[in-house]
DNA sequence: CGGTTTATATACCTCTAGGTACAGAAGGTG
DNA sequence: CACCTTCTGTACCTAGAGGTATATAAACCG
């Protein structure tokens, strides 16, 4: 961990960096990079704005920040999902963590990675391409994991694995649109259910 | 049509609005509503800002006359897909039309709709939930027919329209997200042809 | 204690956003 | 021709964006 040696020199920072950062993630969450201003990350972070820009550098760096967070804590059930026995249930995990990952009800709904994959201006085109590429990395472990799938027998012969993944990041990424513009759980789920009892068994 | 009786007092205006019009919704579609400047969008459509403000009131305005040309002239194919014989036909139909209309090699990638009715500022609220209000309208128009596709029988019965309707809307916007992140019309007709081999047969 | 270091807070910077005032140009009409 | 109406172009406005200079406050060290 870092918590190691402290640098006690000097004045102490009177707020803690994770929870503001936290807090700051919450909002790039729902307004986006480019609509999150630095009037509503300090009001939500509860920091003035020099002492933003000494803890995190910059906007940029911050939502990178906010990005690493995202992913290691908002996106751990991807792990878990890609170490499910079956394809099938690689999927199934895949599908119900990301729904329960986007209708919380104490935080933002839809997805970071696709709120900032979509464009908008453009300052914020080299954001955009670092969020597109974080993705396609997701996107080849999910590859392999159905190329493995296929190997051991639980995917038919006959599955184009690319194809069928990019079918699955459709699912996911068109419910990320459709909680950010308001799906409830309960209409996720009956997705969910419907799409699951299309996936191909052996 | 509205070319009836032009009101030909005074200076005649020296661009047409038709051309303008598509040329802002060139720059909607690829930079999304907020990511479009009024310098962005003055330079693409060759007038100047008060021109623009003269013949279409402000950017919002300027934005839901763009969206309207969108949904008349690029979304027509929505209401040949609707008049498809069978549900499989429509979803096919859709699906093809919206990667010809999301990839073409003349026009921005991407889908106006989603790029917009992904939360960006404050200020594009009331956009945002126009462009997902007139999606919802759509999204009933499908609803509708895969009903009428059960009991014509071409669904089976045990299907739940409205699972498979936002299963096929989700594919619409993943394809989105896709197009507009860099996927290939290769890309997408695999993802298109994986998604059809699942669909319920009766 | 004074000196050093780091964090805070106020007040400010520059730049661009959307939007407009106003003078002049280009057409019809009497 | 003068006159009215509408469009064009320059030059400007206000508000908000991201970012920073500077003075002060709070901790350590000697």
């Amino acid at each position: 961990m870092e918590t190691l040696a402290p640098p006690v020199k000097g004045r102490p920072r009177e707020f803690c960096v994770d929870t503001a950062l936290a807090a700051a993630l919450r909002v790039f969450w729902s307004k986006g990079y480019e609509g999150a201003s630095m009037s509503d990350l300090t009001e939500a972070m509860g920091i003035t704005r020099p002492s933003l820009y000494a803890a995190f550098g910059n906007k940029e760096a911050l939502f990178r920040k906010a990005l690493d967070l995202y992913e290691t804590e908002k996106l751990a059930y991807v792990g878990k999902s890609l170490a499910q026995p079956t394809a099938r249930g690689v999927a199934e995990h895949l599908l119900h963590g990301s729904m329960e990952n986007q209708t919380s009800t104490c935080e933002p709904h839809g997805c970071l990675g696709v709120i900032s994959a979509v464009a908008c201006g453009a300052e914020a085109e080299c954001i955009r391409l670092e969020v597109v590429e974080r993705g396609k990395v997701a996107r080849r472990a999910l590859v392999e994991r159905f190329e493995r799938a296929k190997t051991e027998g639980d995917l038919p012969e006959n599955v184009d694995v690319e194809g069928l993944t990019s079918f699955l990041y459709a699912l996911l990424q068109g419910m990320a649109v459709q909680a950010g513009a308001g799906a409830t759980r309960a209409d996720l789920e009956r997705m969910i259910e419907t799409s699951m009892m299309m996936w191909p068994s052996k």
